[in-house]
DNA sequence: GCGCTACTGTGGTCAGACCATACTCGAGGA
DNA sequence: TCCTCGAGTATGGTCTGACCACAGTAGCGC
């Protein structure tokens, strides 16, 4: 019966061993997709369905030509696949905006705390993006855009490579509905001003060791923004 | 340059900007493989490469013959789609296990915290599942899938569609990690009670609305178990 | 009117071909 | 000897066409 199974499934599975197995670790190559499909008697169009499943998903890059960077080489950079998968389910209405939101809240809550409290991060990251996003001559995505990555220097600072790709995701994944929600804001300079003056407080509060009270500006911080947006619920 | 970039990914967007316009929602089906590769002007195997990664990712269901359960229909379910994402992840050594440790209790911490703080949501799947984990004859194997089926009880209750995937997902991702790690335990069946107990007096806690203990209790039993399965560190 | 059969439409898979690309190696010249 | 350049080769990217398995449907014969 397992023989029966999808083709592609059997490639994605015997990938999926060797890595578990430690026979396959970042940076190897994994055959060429003739050889693969000889070696598991599988055609080939088979075993590239299988690696455009691990490609999307962030597993392997794939390079043309010969020498040591082409083939399929294993990367495991795994923020791609997360914003691929959390942009697409809500495109298709499988996660709720509110959904993603409250996420969004409760994960840059979590690094907030853990930053506030073990002062082992470094915060020099998102003080620079911070210092850029002073400059007057922000357009409004640009503006945005930089806002989306103090969120993630933040993320990236607290050392957790989950929650960083899962927030970098859940970004991603409302990008056009933030856009949009922008162009509707009465006054968008005074609400980047506003944006500014907290972003400012959080990492004071950071900086300063108060767990709480950072925890408390990004929550209003976030809920604010969506709320003034109207893009989600105000309350949960 | 953009019509000479890779033809899959044509056929990902145009199936992506469908949904965001609503042209493509949850029940419809998509056109056939051969009519899509047309339309697109792309080869059928190209289509295919797409549709599989939708496919991985938990937005279609493909089903052969003819009528209206075959083709690819939209369905929009993310666990199956996290649950791949992550368990790859992990067995590519992109997230360390640690990480995916703290992340669920940074997760598992909110939804005990938002159940007991908004008694709204019922704990009754929950306490099904807690019942079910009271048979004296269960094997270690299934005690720890009740186990995983009611912290995800849990999370679905909280009623966020995105925290419970990806509970789910995190969870699904290190199984392999938690038998073997059970299987070290010096007593499996003192641990299995301990457990027990601290099940009930989370859930007790939740229907008791008090948050903070609800939290605390959940970060010691996480904690706990993954110490002394030898699986984490014990401080972050 | 009923039941069976052939047809049709769909995904699943394979084989083969061709192209673009990037490295490799050797021949030939400076 | 060393450098340069061109042919060769290995690789992914794509397309085409073919065949199979399966499920529903229509039409035919009784």
């Amino acid at each position: 019966m397992t023989d029966t199974a999808r083709a592609w499934r059997v490639v994605l599975e015997k990938i999926e061993t060797d890595l578990l197995d430690g026979r396959l670790v970042p940076g190897d190559r994994l055959p060429p997709e003739r050889e693969l499909a000889a070696t598991l008697g599988v055609g080939r169009s088979s075993v590239r369905e299988a690696l455009r499943v691990l490609e999307v998903m962030g597993l392997i890059r794939t390079g043309t030509g010969s020498g040591p960077t082409s083939g399929a080489i294993i990367i495991a950079t795994p923020d791609g696949g997360m914003s691929t998968l959390l942009r697409l389910q809500v495109a298709a209405q499988g996660f709720p905006l509110d959904d993603v939101v409250q996420t969004r809240l409760v994960l840059e809550s979590a690094v907030v705390d853990r930053l506030a409290g073990d002062r082992v991060h470094s915060t020099a990251d998102a003080h620079l993006v911070l210092d850029a996003m002073d400059a007057a001559d922000l357009t409004t995505a640009e503006f945005l855009a930089l806002d989306a990555q103090l969120h993630l220097a933040l993320a990236e600072a607290s050392g957790n490579s989950v929650i960083a790709a899962m927030m970098g995701g859940l970004r991603t994944a409302i990008e056009s509905y933030v856009q949009s929600g922008a162009a509707r804001l009465p006054d968008w300079e005074a609400t980047a001003a506003r944006l500014r003056r907290e972003h400012r407080d959080i990492l004071d509060a950071v900086d300063a060791g108060d767990a709480a009270r950072a925890r408390g500006l990004v929550e209003a911080h976030i809920t604010d923004y969506y709320a003034e947006a109207g893009l989600a619920r105000t309350t949960p």
